[in-house]
DNA sequence: CTCGGTGCAAATGCTTTGCAATGTC
DNA sequence: GACATTGCAAAGCATTTGCACCGAG
């Protein structure tokens, strides 16, 4: 099962970092995985809230953290004044069609993006950690 | 000269959406142009300041919202709780790398990515407004 | 003279921080 | 026990807003 995978690289992740395993850290990345799609801290948060969790909005900012540094998650900023997160335990790297009218996020893959990253990188010898392509405009929906 | 087409392109803006030409509008535009490379709001308040501007912050909010709409400047949110702007007046598009160490950003134009971005869009049926590739990760530089 | 624009200060919304209490290791 | 982690509330920032005054059309 992907959530146990999921927490088995977590708690590896803690502890070679020094890391202390909680029960909110825990019950932070169960609420994470649960979720489809794109989330902000504060969805989480009630997500966790309705769940009966008693984390604290600041372990939840913690502990999102955590999970992005262990790569288990990843954050964007879409142009809006907060972050917004999404699952990337098991996933390939995609990118992101911004609808301006309803807020829609479409998510692509390419091949040919990722090839095509590689070499602006290799041509200005600049060392990746991580890439987003973000094309804002209408979506077909919105067009009608 | 730059300026002086640029001017004119934002006192026909604001002719045409029925906005008052101002002095304060003015001074943020010629500001904005002085300038080299991206910029955040506080710089270009600083530099006005510097420059003997009385402006207030809600105003250099308020025109660079308009410089933007009339496609003077870009804005952009590299990962950090703030924006960044650029002058695009006369500029081809281009995406940037982001080192995550020095925070020096490097320019790149690709002939391939734009028509990539075409090809997906139109593929969803998607109607392009703008779009910005960002890849972070340690230059050149900072890689020694 | 009308009404959009401005400055100021207060308000907002996301995120971070300080600190005493708590729970892991 | 030592000390990382937590919850809470307060503090921090960037940005927005409300409102009285000002000035462009």
């Amino acid at each position: 099962m992907e959530l146990d995978a999921a927490k088995e690289t977590f708690e590896k992740f803690l502890r070679q970092g020094g890391y202390r395993s909680t029960s909110e850290r825990s019950e932070v990345l169960e609420a994470v995985m649960k979720g489809e799609g794109h989330f902000d801290v504060d969805q989480l948060y009630i997500q966790l809230k309705a769940a009966g969790s008693k984390v604290s909005r600041a372990t939840v900012y913690n502990t999102l953290d955590l999970l992005l540094k262990c790569g288990l998650i990843s954050k964007y900023r879409f142009g809006e004044n907060h972050s917004r997160f999404e699952k990337a335990f098991g996933r390939p790297h995609h990118d992101h069609l911004i609808c301006l009218e309803c807020g829609d996020i479409i998510e692509f893959v390419s091949e040919r993006l990722a090839k095509l990253q590689a070499e602006v990188c290799k041509k200005n010898k600049f060392k990746v950690q991580s890439s987003t392509l973000q094309i804002f405009g209408i979506c077909s929906k919105c067009q009608k």
